[in-house]
DNA sequence: AATATGTGTGAGATCGATCTCACATTGTCT
DNA sequence: AGACAATGTGAGATCGATCTCACACATATT
């Protein structure tokens, strides 16, 4: 039998107390020291800290002085490791560079740190496996609250695993069929047939979809509602006027061209988000097609430059300040204890008219 | 004396089962579990799945089985606390809702990530207090690698005991005085002074400058290049032609409406951050004065709606994509061990000509 | 007087992973 | 054969905070 290559280890040790000695960084006081300092038990000046049972008056006033003398910090390392659970939010979103995302991003991190959390900010960029392998990270920190934005609608054995072993999980911005948790969400569906119905009432009939990834949740609900307005409308959907992209504004440009190259062109164009709105624009600006005058168009979710530009971009709405507040309450909710009823908050969209959208006669 | 007894192969194994079915909560697999599972000891568990010291093949083998039949993932905490360190990177930020700054996160934990570091994101929200107890809350969770947007110059005792203390730290943005370390920045100072140096190209000579609290670094910066480069050409630096404000579009709106209420108002303005930029924008439009017709604008950072307007803005842009990278790569240089000399980096500017000047033959 | 109760304190176990050490084996070299 | 190295393994200490005990005194109650 062969024997097992040797695994040489080496004097690491002795390198390490060689180290030691050079620099001199002084370790941080530990509750020990604090102890050892006062004259009493780890235990005694851990009750004087913590302010629990019972400990003599004049004790805890010598403790708390060699606290403070010491500079004494618990170590939130052994606390975690302790009672099982360490006070961060593991928050899982597609980019922080986006700016919805980067306002709920900021809103849950003023949240937590009023209840001393830290927040950990992992990016999916859109991508299955990248959520998993974070939750994964992240659970093996004994990290107990998350706030996901799913990637995909399948394939969420991950998220299910959570939910069974009881890590408090809120969704947002996506909810996930066959997982039963917090989430908060806006109305797509509703927010993009507003959109459809009053380019309707404005006369358009050839209305265009430009929209991202149907795995995408938010992108499938708002196909949805773009849909259903014409038909109730009595219009029929056409897949010439849907084109689909990949949520940045490259992408979003092209395929704006491709849309608007065809013989008969929509009057209107309805885009799934901002990125895409914004590619939109300058697809348009680069066809010397002009708004409203050539072509109206309605964005989903408002972006700091719709009321920059000329005309003002009309847009759907979401309260984004309220969706990172929503899901932080919830999350702390449920680390606080209070086991109940999962709660699906939905928020309604608002329809912004601005100046991007004009009254079509002919056709 | 006992005598060894022969460890019990299935007893735990079957606990366990017995358990899981009635608590849903299953605790993850620990390497104990996994120990007992392969029926070796803790030493030889570990030794296997690190692959450190002597094991023999066979057992090796059992070991790595029995782990992921278990699903067995470390405890990143338990590990933590033993050698001292968390693999997270802490990451305070002026305010993660500023593109700037989320810009720069996302590419750090994009690189971190492939470390298998995590990345805690902090706002300071330009608050000295914040800063420091963010800082000092991190700290007690044994992170040992900071990237910081430093809000102040003075009162930088923290830092300073960081770096005593020998923690990683990279300072981003800003640096500071009397603090010894790596850190990346732009020339603020020389990016300022080639925008003012051009409208005074252009025939400018009143131009006004909206800036930022000259607590801040680049605030402080920038003002300097302007004034320079006024001196230079001649042109005595007027404090009516200054107007502070807060770093917010709001403020910089009002700030921009006094600097232009004037007798005699600036023909071109410098602002110092993309929010002022905005804000400028908003305030010029209110007040029906049009660019680069009746006022010539810079503004320092380039920013996605820069070149939305009609006409597009003319700014000093910041090499974005380098700067969170560069700061990811000198923090993990650090961290793997190669102590060496501090590292300042700083990126140069560049000047984006847009349509945003005007050339002033008058004045 | 004997028992209960209320205070105050310290020793030691625990959380989970890792590392040092001691102790077995086996094989190899004089 | 005896000495010595190379392997393989386990017991126990360690990291720092917390919690359960057990124990020591008080004072109060029957």
């Amino acid at each position: 039998m062969l024997t097992g290559i040797p695994r040489i280890k080496g004097a690491k040790a002795a390198h390490y107390s060689c180290f030691e000695k050079v620099e001199m960084a002084q370790k941080p006081a530990t509750l020990k020291d604090v102890a050892a300092f006062a004259n009493v038990s780890r235990a005694t000046a851990a009750r004087a800290l913590n302010s629990y049972g019972y400990v003599g008056d004049e004790t805890a006033q010598r403790v708390q002085e060699a606290a403070e003398k010491l500079g004494y910090r618990g170590n939130r390392l052994a606390q975690a490791l302790r009672n099982g659970q360490l006070p961060i939010i593991g928050c899982i979103l597609g980019d922080i560079q986006n700016p919805f995302f980067a306002r709920i991003a900021h809103d849950i991190e003023a949240l937590a740190r009023r209840s001393r959390y830290n927040l950990i900010i992992g990016s999916s960029e859109e991508q299955l496996e990248q959520e998993v392998s974070l939750l994964a990270s992240l659970q093996s920190l004994s990290i107990r609250g998350f706030i996901v934005a799913p990637t995909s609608d399948e394939n969420n054995i991950h998220l299910k695993r959570l939910i069974e072993e009881n890590v408090p999980l809120v969704l947002i911005d996506r909810v996930v069929q066959g997982i039963d948790c917090d989430s908060v969400v806006v109305d797509n569906e509703g927010g993009a047939r507003k959109a459809i119905e009053y380019l309707i009432a404005m006369g358009h009939r050839r209305i265009g979809l430009l929209q991202d990834d149907t795995r995408i949740f938010t992108s499938r609900a708002r196909l949805s509602g773009y849909q259903s307005a014409l038909v109730a409308a009595g219009i029929n959907p056409d897949d010439r006027m849907i084109s689909v992209s990949q949520s940045t504004v490259e992408h979003a440009i092209d395929a704006t061209i491709r849309l608007f190259s065809q013989k008969s062109p929509p009057t209107a164009l309805f885009t799934v988000d901002s990125l895409m709105t914004q590619g939109a624009l300058l697809a348009f600006r680069s066809m010397g097609i002009s708004i409203p005058h050539d072509v109206s168009l309605i964005g989903f979710d408002d972006f700091n430059l719709a009321t920059f530009t000329d005309p003002q971009i009309t847009v759907v709405a979401q309260p984004v300040s309220e969706i990172g507040l929503a899901a932080a309450r919830l999350l702390f909710e449920r680390l606080s204890g209070h086991s109940r009823q999962t709660r699906q908050i939905r928020f309604e969209t608002k329809l912004l008219v601005r100046g991007s959208v004009s009254r079509r006669q002919d056709v």
